[in-house]
DNA sequence: GTATCATCAATGGTCAAACCATTATAATAA
DNA sequence: TTATTATAATGGTTTGACCATTGATGATAC
């Protein structure tokens, strides 16, 4: 059999819960306020103790947001990926994965995405991924003084590839993906000229697959677009730390 | 400027931040037990509700779990996926995403593994996965009465496909995927003899691509596969609720 | 001696009432 | 009108008490 241990009788735990489905039935929506610590007692009969610690829980679901003062309180959230990228950066924390296996990760991940951007994109989303690609010009012109710049608009490209992909949750990982990934490269990529070349010369390429619906060529690609960014930053990466 | 907020001051998190930190650093570890309550209260110089409350938030995060009675107190847990399987439980159930968006980012990543794996899988790694293909066939060859348990093989080779591909983090989404798509298997997936023939034809074909190191091979048919029980699953679905 | 049961103490779970800290808003002064 | 101050609503914290669960210990019966 596979049933769970029952569950200890914990008030806070039938708190969160009815506020949980409240808040996911979207009975209380998002941007709205719920009742006041002292009022949720009330309607739990609970203790001011015990409802604060089912607000800890719902604020680390990213379910809510407390706020300080009159007009404070707590905040519905909107759903997002916050909660991921937290759990992603926790798995690297403790080491149980390590760069590589994040870039490899999302080597995999862009990939596919391109492929099945390849597949769905609109001329609408051509043209708003050619205007992106022309922004990444611009500050490739600037030349390394660009970079940070140059840097998000490539970011930009990636999560643009991903909503045209049509599928919330590559958005989700991705996005939490590149929030943690993207500590490393600030740290490690600072490139010259010449790989900025390099880089704009893939997003082109990516772009065109896509607008052709060439899904092999988009995936691949796109793929090897994140692989080569990896093997920059394991190449400065031992650079700085020569030994370790 | 990329600064987040000044931290607010809140006793708990200065807490949570202390405690996860001993954790991550592994200066306790798993299995370890924290002091009790009443203890860490006077160490942290802080009250026991403030102190739970960092409790509360440190068990959500799934670094210590809380037992009862004498011997009872904060455990450390291993790291694990559990976190993730939870958040992609909220998206689905928050309907932000749904089956289908699960089982497309499915066919991705099983794509994706099932690539890395013909890079790396070993000699041994091909045996373990001949091993777990025996089972399967008998069970498929006990008929329908042999599906549920045909269904875990399934799992338990897809699973060790991912861990032939030697990276932690797809192990980790595999599995909260599974976790989350699985009920819906329980419910949807329920077919005769044929499909079964059919699936086991499937998974023997994947190893044998990885065998033969064949990454595009292996890759196309996990993703084939894959995508061929999504398309049952939707059949079955509309006919047991006709419109919606 | 062994097995069963009752008691006890350690530990988490909850409650209640008070006070502090922060902040939007209203009242007041310039 | 504008700047300052007071007020009150709201979250943050403390204290001390009591309840509930559970493993260990020792008493009792066989």
């Amino acid at each position: 059999m596979n049933f769970k241990k029952a569950k200890q009788n914990r008030i806070f735990q039938d708190v969160v819960e009815q506020i949980e489905m409240a808040i996911l039935d979207a009975r209380i929506g998002a941007g709205e306020r719920l009742p006041a610590e002292r009022e949720l007692c009330e309607m739990f009969q609970t203790s001011r103790g015990t409802l604060r610690e089912a607000l800890r829980i719902l604020e680390q679901k990213s379910l809510i947001e407390i706020r300080l003062g009159v007009n404070g309180g707590a905040y519905v959230k909107d759903a997002n990926a916050e909660l991921m990228a937290e759990n992603l950066a926790m798995l690297i924390r403790s080491q149980t994965i390590s760069l590589a296996h994040l870039a490899e990760f999302r080597e995999g991940v862009e990939g596919s995405v391109a492929r099945l951007a390849a597949q769905r994109a609109s001329s609408v989303d051509i043209i708003k991924l050619y205007g992106l690609l022309a922004k990444a010009d611009d500050f490739r012109k600037s030349g390394t003084s660009g970079w940070s710049d140059f840097v998000r608009i490539d970011e930009r490209i990636h999560t643009e590839i991903a909503r045209i992909a049509g599928n919330p949750l590559y958005v989700f990982i991705l996005s939490s993906v590149h929030d943690n990934i993207q500590r490393y490269y600030d740290t490690f990529l600072r490139v010259g000229t010449e790989e900025m070349e390099e880089n704009y010369r893939d997003l082109g390429q990516i772009i065109e697959a896509i607008k052709n619906g060439e899904e092999e060529a988009a995936s691949s690609r796109a793929s090897e677009h994140v692989r080569k960014f990896s093997r920059y930053m394991e190449r400065k990466k031992r650079k700085i730390i020569p030994i370790q």
